[in-house]
DNA sequence: CTGAAAGCGCTAACAT
DNA sequence: ATGTTAGCGCTTTCAG
């Protein structure tokens, strides 16, 4: 434990027969400190191993700079991109980041919020539980003028900033180019239809349905927790319906490669029988045969930009206040799993 | 930003005509301060929105609470899950944790080290980056008495403490598995031999082989990165083989995966050509085809019994400096890519 | 270009 | 059971 003396800007000063205020303004490059003593006082901190006390300069200055990730879930490939785009811009920028993840429950968000709300984090970037439905815990931050960037689950809660993808146009174009294969009943499994991301797809689907003149069929859509289980079940589930659905629009693609595994166990053929696609891009689509169709969802990009946004404004180059929602690029990619019509060449590889 | 006041003690304790020392007692709940106030601060408290300030804390009282996690990588299921694993328990202990990734690269390990020392975390987690040979960025903390645990990829450092898996039993049972199932010729690939997770593996393969009494073959030893593209490359170099190894024991499951892809679009038969045994038990080995016979690696158990080692440490409970090594639970589990001779019942349920 | 000094909010002796 | 008070290390006026 022996933790030995720190050393402190009036060691320094001490040392060098000058005041702590020039050494202060010297340990934060004021060009107002001569070259001469500026080097001096470095060379000095070096040498005696001085580090500075974070917790003093925040008390004087009360800036963290440390902005707090709020995640529903921490084990999903998605949430980890999006934290590993958050991280790089943020370490980039100074900023450290401290997560809390909710597991999906709204006590344990509204706990986290407190928690990140005390430490007094200068910024927050989060995605919405499951079940959360009362979003009085981001005023806390709003009334403080504490900003606050969503992604990915969002809710709009007093003019916040939000990124997200197009999950309307996601959805219709997952079903469209079902339709497009010559799908007639499309299939729909996805996840909890209040939250925004669900909805929209949902709302994308129905629209190509429409669109195409197919009749909407509520028992098609199976609304579960996204789990390798719902998969199964979900799979289970069609393999007792007759006719059988001839197409199936997945919101997840874990969800769907356990759905197509089921299915050829069971002698249903994809794309042949069901043509499926899902949502995400997982590295895990590639891999599975048939590969799978799925929806391109930048996770690093969304955390990029969304870490972006929020520390522009900390440090003054931007308004957020005035963005209200930023839509990140995303779409289709067509591999095996969706094709009953052309069997493109060269799919294979990628 | 129109950030209004904020509330302390000394608000408190004006409004209440008693001293801060009152309050501050009172406020961690130090029982020597009687119910009736206790109960009128708490109350007044709560009514006024008072909140902590952890930086004054900390500098007076030169405890963080914050735990650093050093991660070589971020977008691995593997650091994810033991992420979420020290999470949990940091979270259930009040601890703040704040991560820093290297990206594989030594020089931003060293940053990140002297960030967190800077920032003077109470304790550190962490894994080696790909290129790291030299351990000084870690005597920082063992100088002043911070306690680091090492977890996968470790390095015995100043008696620092270790939390791992038995990568040499790992790469032998593996090994020897492939052996019983008839393999003669087995190929390993696997990441740079000068950590101790791969030269451990590495050295159960050999010893599997030498009490077998089945010759090393050196090109059959396959060093690379553990990316897609590696079990792509490796795949093909065993094409060119002749004759061609007839099993692989392949230290990565998405390697793996990419690997057996490359090969059945060769038209070689897994597991009959080439039995193949992954590492990790990523969610990908049971879904892909065949499903992939592995090395169970519980990343978060790992996460858990570090963070806790180093909690109960930091609060007195045990001192970790008695703990040289952790070694946590694992082995292999068989599904069909290995299964070369029996065809066992049931094994593609899960 | 440099110094002196006040004060950020809290804790922990040391009183009472 | 409660109060007084001296810092913790830093930044930032205000004065030279």
């Amino acid at each position: 434990m022996s933790k030995k003396k720190e050393i402190t800007i009036y060691d320094l000063a001490d040392s060098l027969n000058i005041s702590v205020a020039t050494v202060s303004r010297a340990l934060k490059d004021d060009p107002v400190v001569s070259k001469k003593t500026r080097k001096k006082i470095f060379e000095l901190a070096e040498k005696m191993g001085y580090r500075a006390n974070h917790f003093a300069r925040n008390l004087r200055v009360r800036e963290t700079n440390t902005i707090g990730f709020m995640i529903h879930e921490l084990k999903s490939n998605f949430s980890n991109a999006v934290l590993s785009g958050v991280e790089k811009i943020a370490t980039e920028a100074g900023y450290d980041l401290i997560i809390a993840h909710s597991a999906e429950r709204y006590e344990k968000e509204v706990a986290n919020a407190r928690n990140l709300f005390n430490k007094r984090v200068d910024g927050i970037i989060a995605s919405l539980a499951f079940d959360t439905r009362n979003y009085d815990h981001f005023k806390w931050f709003s009334d403080k003028g504490v900003p606050v960037v969503f992604f990915d689950r969002v809710e709009r809660v007093r003019g916040n900033t939000v990124v997200v993808i197009d999950n309307y146009r996601c959805g219709y174009e997952a079903t469209r180019h079902l339709i497009e294969q010559g799908c007639r009943r499309i299939a729909h499994v996805t996840s909890n239809l209040a939250r925004n991301v669900y909805t929209d797809r949902f709302k994308g689907y129905r629209a190509a349905l429409d669109e195409a003149g197919l009749a909407f069929e509520d028992h098609l859509v199976m609304v579960d927790n996204l789990s390798e289980n719902a998969g199964i079940s979900s799979a289970e589930k069609i393999l007792g319906m007759q006719p059988m659905p001839d197409g199936a629009f997945i919101t997840n693609d874990f969800v769907a490669a356990a759905f197509i595994k089921t299915l050829k166990e069971n002698q249903v053929a994809v794309p042949g029988d069901i043509a499926v696609v899902g949502f995400n891009n997982d590295a895990i689509a590639h891999l599975i045969e048939p590969s799978l169709t799925t929806v391109n969802y930048p996770g690093i990009e969304m955390g990029e930009v969304a870490a972006r946004a929020l520390i522009n404004h900390l440090k003054g180059a931007s308004d957020i206040r005035q963005i209200d929602t930023v839509i990140i690029n995303s779409g289709l990619i067509v591999r095996r799993s969706s094709l009953k019509k052309k069997p493109l060449i060269g799919l294979g590889k990628k």
